[in-house]
DNA sequence: AGCCAAATGTACATCGATGTAAAAACGAGC
DNA sequence: GCTCGTTTTTACATCGATGTACATTTGGCT
């Protein structure tokens, strides 16, 4: 009645515990009447293999973990789904991780959660240092998107830079130039909010434009709450900007909010632009103009990267004999692009009329999306 | 330098391995100086235990499944947020694994990923059928959130039938005659679709209301496009609704993009009421009334369930000892509560003033939830 | 001092699957 | 029929941690 075990199987097809494992693991060296016999009584009994003893004897587990800040977070939530479907392809079982954006989270899943249960890592750190990277000893391959910490790991991201850069020049070419950043930090770290900053900051010297420190709203995290609260404040301690540079969509959700109760049309007076294209933004009232990572390359690139590290780390455990170029450390950026939509195009609306809706509407339908300006 | 095993820590402690192993389970008859060298030489070496060789030991590994549809759906992220940090209490690792609503992977969750790596799963079903609950046999512990599907299993959710019968009283209490819902169901299936338009039909019936089954728009799946087509072809086909009871918040906030595109006020002529309180409620515009149920709670109760069936699963293999108390099915309900926001109360908003914003704001800040209608 | 019970520590088998090395079976060729 | 070279199969050790059963030490008491 308990479940099965190889050696139960291997009893009743009449042969070795290790000719059934040879034919569960496609062992080339078994007769194709053995084979079968075996496969009946896998059959018969509703076999399966132990993970446990397998992953005891082969030092793997074939799981990967995807450590990511907060779950709810609708950008990683659909970036989460990428990844998992990516790794489901090479028989991978993703184990995803939030971390709260706590630092000692973020370290304990560096080092692969206190124990070697999972074969590799894809983390996208928020609190860690770079100094927590280097002193790890024996954490299993780590790949790191969004974030780029410093040289010494394996990074997957869009160029952030660029990304803001052509965001703000695209505000800028529609006559704006009171931009305030979001979210925006002018400190020289190697976070992303403060490459975007970068970015806004060299299109504002391309147009011309003074850098004024206090375009800059800093936040508590990068959540709607945040931004509804930074826009709100701006504006009542006088702030009179014509567009805001959010520097993800649940800033710029919240301070959509914000702007609409604060009687501010968007984006008649102020435009908007986020950074992620997350779903909620193609529904908003205004919807919400953004730059779209390409987050299913993001997730291949990420697992196909890990895969390789794997590979590496159970090839030549005494490394060394593996070429340099693809042991050093990777840094990868993949595609964006610029999606426009009302909250910078202003698409007219439907005039109100009354209650009536006979008439075929004029405004989009909300799925439909600007091509969009694709980066190299 | 590999990483060190138990064995090494034992050499460098001078005692024996087992004497480790007492060590790292807290086991009670450890003198206090034997401890302390064996805590330092843990220290010294980094050591920490492998879970292969733990888990094959004991049977079991500390991880259970979260088994959900989608992990972008909002809902589910934030559910899966609050599951995780129950499981965490309890030191229990999560592994979140989505379906994609495919019935072969929700087939293959219940038998614990074809191998007993995981010791309980927590199932989000949504293409299941009675039939597949029946014949598992060896399958670990399961708990089901969301929907019902039959007795035979342990289930955790709110009342969704009295939950939808007090959103269609509101409904109705605020003068509404001509509700639709979107997503409701007619069929007299166990789903949480299904319930719910009872429940609907519930509060009609109490008002003295006909029901016209035209009022029920099926919708291929519970997200925002679906919400936003299924809402723009009953106004196309002439339909004259005064309140939407949108079956999910993503339908809801699709609904009323499909509404503001086609020039319907918001909640002058059409009130719109979701269920599940996802935080983009609170920032639409115009906010969204919803049914919230109390996801602490659900993953709370979720957690302390399965976590009793864990135990009663090891405790006796050889079951029948166990009070049946405990071991029937258990069917918990869950409270909810009916938060009401813009887009069924109305609140004026702030007129125009030019560009200026200089005024405090009249409207409520977005986070202020009104207390709500707790149920039981 | 002498004894007994409780406290503490150890050797060894075990969980399940699979790599290793070697035995057994098979087939071809003379 | 016998040898040699392959193919097929097997016995056994192994991965790491821990339960079992027993050995040893400790401490309290008479």
């Amino acid at each position: 009645m308990a479940r099965p075990r190889i050696k139960d199987v291997a009893r009743l097809a009449g042969v070795s515990e290790k000719t059934v494992s040879n034919v569960i693991n496609d062992y080339t060296h078994v007769s194709d009447r053995t084979r079968r016999v075996v496969r009946d009584a896998i059959e018969e009994l509703g076999y399966r293999v132990n993970l446990a003893g397998r992953h005891l004897r082969q030092g793997r587990t074939g799981i990967i973990a995807l450590v990511i800040p907060e779950l709810d977070v609708p950008y990683f939530a659909e970036l989460a789904r990428h990844v998992v479907r990516e790794a489901e392809r090479c028989s991978l079982t993703v184990l995803i991780h939030q971390t709260a954006a706590d630092r000692d989270h973020e370290l304990a899943a560096l080092s692969g959660f206190g124990s070697s249960f999972v074969d590799g890592v894809i983390l996208s750190p928020l609190a860690l240092t770079p100094d927590d990277l280097r002193d790890r000893a024996d954490a299993p391959p780590t790949v790191l998107i969004g974030e780029l910490l410093e040289e010494g790991a394996d990074h997957v991201a869009i160029d952030n830079e660029k990304a803001a850069r052509e965001a703000t020049a695209h505000l800028i070419g529609l006559g704006r130039r009171r931009v305030l950043v979001i979210g925006g930090r002018s400190d020289t770290g190697q976070g992303t909010a403060q490459a975007r900053t970068r970015g806004y900051r060299a299109a504002l010297a391309q147009a011309g434009i003074a850098y004024d420190p206090a375009a800059l709203l800093p936040v508590e995290s990068f959540r709607m709450p945040d931004g509804a609260e930074a826009v709100t404040r701006a504006l009542r301690e006088g702030a009179r900007p014509d567009a805001l540079l959010c520097l993800n969509d649940q800033l710029a959700l919240g301070a959509l909010r914000a702007l609409y109760e604060q009687g501010v049309r968007v984006p008649e007076e102020v435009a908007v632009i986020g950074f992620d294209d997350v779903e909620a933004g193609r529904f908003s009232v205004p919807t919400l103009s953004t730059v779209a990572p390409d987050k299913g390359a993001v997730a291949k690139v990420a697992v196909d990267l890990l895969r390789r590290r794997m590979d590496e780390a159970a090839g030549s455990p005494a490394a060394g004999a593996s070429p340099a170029a693809v042991r050093s450390p990777q840094d990868l950026v993949v595609a964006h692009s610029l999606v426009l939509r009302e909250s910078t195009e202003g698409i007219a609306r439907v005039p109100r009329p009354g209650a009536g809706t006979g008439s075929a509407p004029v405004a989009p339908t909300p799925s439909q999306r600007t091509p969009g300006i694709s980066n190299s």
